[in-house]
DNA sequence: AAAATACATTGACAAAGATCAACAGGAAAA
DNA sequence: TTTTCCTGTTGATCTTTGTCAATGTATTTT
């Protein structure tokens, strides 16, 4: 149990034994399946999940109905409404399971107790942090500055597994274009 | 000196006066004239910025020349290429003054040690790279969900001062459009 | 096994945005 | 002052992407 939290833990941060002893009594397990969720937007954001096993999205629907994935959380990451947990407001993401899914929570009460009492959680999460802000901006500037066909090539080889495992219509949302545009910039990949 | 810094740092995290005096020698002053780089592409970031007074830009150019605004940072913010300051690898974006500028540099070595010498500057680092998470992360929500009209208008709202004082063209590469793009836009919303 | 659902592809057409070129006003530089 | 450069606007046209509809196939559900 625990597994993969703490082994990404000790690559950050090197713990005690007894450190992770203590730090394991704020962690609650969760499963999910399929197509569950596990925040629905309106609600509020009360925990912050690590991926253990399988593969979540977090997503806005617009007005039209249209879902836009801004993240997808595979083994080793963290997934939630970071904005809803921090200030209590209501999500506005939905965040689902792509796949069967394992999780660790971290409450609020949690969150806020580990970063008073350990000080290596507090660089753990600073870490956390600051690798999915360098995602996003690495993102970011794709979307702005590179053609189609660069932005799917890039994604593909920073991401395989998520190419491999998800859906493609997925990563069109992703990507912010529509099914069909990402099928036809495939095949004029492939026709290459 | 470093009013701003200390305004924001206090803000998020109280100090003692002795405390500041002690993270004061830390830090040092730079000016910077309207135009002038404080780094170019393929250097490698030896400091973060916090802006004191003044504007600047962080954008990276394509093949064709042209530029791609990442981020602005007006008076308290922080500006840097956050992973050449990390890693040591060369920058891929340029940072440069939009007006004449006063900045607080930190170095990598002063970061190191302020980061374990003083648990509160690492909430402070933890609470800056969150809000600058967020801050990004509505960005590409706003660009992948929303239509031009609804992105504008929400840039505006959000950040009223950079569009007042940083030319449009700047803004249409922030958002990642073409100038005239942009102004084809605006007149459409003037227009009611 | 049959039915229903989800997924990817393709075509025709519409809409959005980019590109190229010209122009005008204002600020900065000479 | 005169000149140059920077900025924003507009028009015409081209390219890219979205929309709508149809189809085939795989996957799930019953």
């Amino acid at each position: 149990m625990y597994k993969l939290f703490f082994e990404s833990f000790n690559r950050k941060v090197p713990l005690t034994a007894e450190e992770e002893k203590q730090i394991k009594q704020y962690l609650t397990p969760k499963k999910l399946r399929k197509k569950q969720y596990l925040l629905q937007e309106g609600d509020v954001c009360r925990s912050v999940a690590f991926v253990e096993k399988g593969a979540l999205r977090a997503y806005s629907v617009d007005d039209k109905g249209g879902e836009h994935i801004i993240q997808f959380g595979l083994e080793g990451w963290t997934i939630a409404d970071l904005f809803s947990f921090l200030t209590g407001e209501p999500a506005t993401y939905n965040i689902d399971a792509i796949e069967d899914s394992e999780l660790v929570l971290i409450s609020k009460s949690a969150q806020e107790e580990l970063l008073q009492r350990f000080p290596k959680y507090e660089t753990f999460t600073r870490l956390n942090i600051t690798g999915a802000y360098l995602a996003m901006q690495r993102r970011l500037t794709s979307i702005i500055s590179f053609t189609l066909e660069e932005r799917y090539t890039n994604f593909i080889s920073l991401y395989p597994d998520i190419a491999q495992r998800v859906p493609q219509h997925m990563i069109a949302s992703y990507m912010g274009l529509t099914p069909e545009t990402l099928s036809r910039v495939r095949q004029k990949m492939i026709r290459r």
